[in-house]
DNA sequence: ATAATATATGAATATATGTTCATACATTTA
DNA sequence: TAAATGTATGAACATATATTCATATATTAT
């Protein structure tokens, strides 16, 4: 394994994307797509978020590129991107889960 | 795989724990963690930052579990936690790292 | 006990972030 | 084209966060 540090702009991107996990919104929003692709009014009526809320992080969530997203008709549709985000996901609830 | 959403409780502590992973100081500090356990005078001096800003940084990285520490005279040592420290490092370079 | 060394903590300040309101943009239907 | 539907965006505000300064606490050495 590489044990170098990374150097600034890598820090800065790596800390921009992890902490796009840090808030439980957009965890809910995540889990919600870890079970399957949805659209954006689908998600705000699951989650009993308003629209724009949603908008607004997914529109975070998509910079940082912890979702893809399609469009049909005049829905958006977004899943997950790709397996990092449900590995860290799943990471992340082993550690909280370990007896303390 | 368990496809749930988890509860509030959980959202906000996992939310908590990832999110500590969101700053590049405290990056900073846990990649050089990685290599060896170091005190706090090693890591100032390694990082050029203030004794006072890797105290409080540390705290919070004590407080989520992503570092242990032991005390031996009168320093204070620190390492990473556990494995699911570098697997978080691990995976959040690969994607960053992935041609957009 | 006093001084020296190592680390931690509280308050203050500047900056970042999440949500809401108002509104814009895009696509489809009438 | 106008109305309806679905989504996105900008500004504003309240709250959270990172760093610094001043100082406290703990351990060792004199």
């Amino acid at each position: 394994m590489n044990k170098t540090i990374p150097v600034d702009e890598e820090l800065i991107d790596l800390a921009e994307f992890l902490r796009t996990f840090g808030d439980p919104t957009r965890l809910r929003i995540l889990f919600l797509l870890r079970r399957r692709e949805l659209g954006v009014q689908a998600i705000s009526d699951e989650l009993s978020l308003q629209q724009t809320t949603v908008s607004h992080q997914l529109k975070l969530l998509r910079h940082l590129r912890l979702v893809r997203y399609r469009k049909e008709g005049r829905g958006v549709f977004y899943r997950l991107n790709d397996d990092h985000i449900e590995q860290i996901l799943e990471i992340g609830m082993q550690h909280i889960q370990e007896q303390v």
